[in-house]
DNA sequence: AAACAAATCGAACGGTCGTATAGATTGTTC
DNA sequence: GAACAATCTATACGACCGTTCGATTTGTTT
């Protein structure tokens, strides 16, 4: 970083290779990322972009930590400008959908699709990975366990059990969407989501109506 | 195939390959499969291997059909041994949390892996794969509707929404058992797909209890 | 046993992969 | 503006990829 708020050379290809990768990888996946694809398409050399990571290996954990980030500021941000407990858990979920159907990666979720491609592959690109998800469905259990606290949520509900079940139909609508091509998958899902979220709500809420 | 009923010398070595090969690609994924390594796993040339298919996507093709036939021994087929309706409700929904916790494929669900890979990718092979989704999410709804017709379901429910949910709770589980090594996730959700029958079921069932 | 077709092998092709190294270019610091 | 470190380019390497082709082995038919 340059002693005003810019960016330095480096950093900013760095950051313009790993905002390309986390695309490329959202429909190729972390395996079908190639240094010397990404150079083309970034018109840079290909040692240019190596000397950046070391080894593929690198590049794979940096562009999960940069996907990371972009869906931290697409879905977990957002539903911080709303009230916490029930109001946030509608958020999360719609903002989930939102973000698999049309969000930031032309492939869908990045990291449904990354998780799908490394859960039997052992190493660090998987582990970090599993991180990722462990994030994301703390962040669901922490709003479930506000709402519960505030009793708009039935108390005698596991969170992770919760988590898992609207997780679950995020994922679902995120597959059944493109791969078979419809359109009517993401309301499906909310439909879903909402549904469970009604029969577990002890408040009456607009959006479950 | 010869006159007595056993598989004449290619048909055989066609069998062992494509037999090997969705055992790769639960893993490795149908892009990870390599003839070459396919080849050195079975001891045959790369070109007895090559020569069967013609092309690596007609290989991926053909391994998606041998895939779908071992899926169908280890899931449809067992759930057709116990009366349709809900009892085979139950029973096709138990098969697949045990044919994706320790069933045929080391990688977990075969089509799991696959469909993430391909769902954004358009061509042959994605369709190849929504058709074989298709077929499972039919083989749901057609006994959901079943049961509705013996009125020991909802009538008033959509099957296809109630397929989509525990085929989402089936993925999830698919995925968290593996990415985040958790042997509870079948457990989890096995227990959220009784609990959303045991909501539309009319009648009681013991598997519900 | 001779003839024939099916199945498999061995070797080679152009291409892309990740990685390494050396030199040119850039931006910053004295 | 000279020195210097950071950054990027150009080129090359060996390994593996899918694919092709001719020779060879195998099993069946006459």
């Amino acid at each position: 970083m340059t002693t005003d708020g810019r960016l330095a050379r480096g950093e900013r290809t760095r950051a313009a290779v790993l905002h390309r990768a986390a695309d490329i990888a959202s429909v190729e996946g972390l395996d079908g990322l190639s240094i010397g694809q990404l150079a083309a398409d970034l018109q840079v050399s290909k040692a240019g972009v190596f000397a950046h990571f070391g080894s593929k290996e690198q590049l794979q954990l940096a562009t999960i930590r940069a996907a990371v980030d972009r869906f931290t500021d697409e879905v977990v941000a957002p539903a911080l400008d709303v009230p916490d407990g029930l109001d946030r858990l509608v958020v999360l979920c719609e903002r989930w959908l939102e973000y698999s159907r049309s969000g930031p990666f032309p492939g869908g979720c990045f990291f449904f699709n990354v998780a799908a491609e490394y859960d039997a592959k052992p190493g660090r690109v998987r582990d970090e990975i599993a991180a990722a998800r462990r994030l994301w469905l703390d962040a669901y259990e922490a709003v479930i366990s506000s709402a519960q606290r505030r009793g708009e949520v039935d108390a005698g509900l596991d969170p992770a059990d919760l988590a898992f079940e609207l997780d679950a139909l995020g994922m679902a609508a995120n597959l059944h969407a493109r791969l078979c091509d419809d359109p009517t998958a993401h309301d499906r899902a909310r439909a879903a989501m909402f549904a469970r979220l009604r029969a577990v709500a002890t408040v009456p809420h607009p959006a479950l109506a």
